[in-house]
DNA sequence: CGGGACTCTGAACCCAACTTCAAGGTCTCT
DNA sequence: AGAGACCTTGAAGTTGGGTTCAGAGTCCCG
């Protein structure tokens, strides 16, 4: 809708700071965007659109590498191994934290238990973890 | 039990390689330890159950900051602190996977859905990911 | 005695994703 | 016109957790 940012506006619509724009910029992220005379740069609503998308992308566990070949708009095909490989990853890693989750309530039952005594258990809980890995 | 391990042998025995431990005793996580006629490093059993500490702590997503802390055998309470820390973090990190999860999902039924048209619908479903955050 | 596998050191390098710096130009308000 | 907030650049620094390198010494087997 509204004409030009610069970087700075572009930034706070974007959420994200002015020297990460230029970042993403240099690596091919982000279109190098026209300049005003005064050689700043102007920016459009697609740029906050696509800043948007790369964060949200990001935030959806992908790599900028990732969100490069999502943004080239690749054959649909290869973007969806790209998602289920992600989503192979995610499942892993929520299984690992529900293990994780198991040693870290043991370790603090652990804890409480030998409280009283003063002795610190939690290094065995915690070691003990690596053999039923 | 055992006598005294080469580096190499603490290596194989913890299953990390060796510079690894020597980039452990350089941030004084792992003991200096005695060294032979000709200098080479001399380690018990202890340092092999120390390094597998290490690695199963690290595994529990405690970092190298962390798992020097827990081996100061600090008091119990500050430990219980750190682990009572990394456990509200597991969660939180456990919801944010669900979430991913379920953009993920969605992308993919998108992708499956345009996978006719050759529209590529996948950076919309990305994006609006990020207002319903 | 030779050769291959091991060890020693300090320093430099790696990764991703930024951030910071220095030294200058520009814009806007008063 | 001056102050302060913005913008420009390329280069260098940051983080954590290591790995790699070069050049030298050591150990073990046949």
């Amino acid at each position: 809708m509204s004409g030009a940012f610069t970087i700075g506006e572009l930034a706070k619509a974007a959420d994200v700071p002015a020297s990460t724009v230029r970042y993403y910029e240099r690596t091919g992220l982000l279109r190098r965007p026209p300049r005003s005379a005064s050689n700043y740069r102007l920016y459009g609503d697609e740029d906050v659109y696509r800043v948007r998308f790369i964060r949200a992308a990001q935030a959806t566990g992908f790599t900028l590498d990732d969100v490069a070949e999502l943004l080239k708009r690749s054959p649909c095909h290869r973007v969806q191994r790209r998602i289920e490989e992600r989503l192979k990853e995610v499942l892993m890693r929520m299984k690992d934290l529900r293990r994780v989750q198991r040693v870290l309530r043991a370790a603090l039952t652990t804890c409480q238990e030998h409280e009283p005594t003063g002795r610190c258990g939690v290094i065995d809980t915690i070691s003990a973890s690596a053999r039923s890995k």
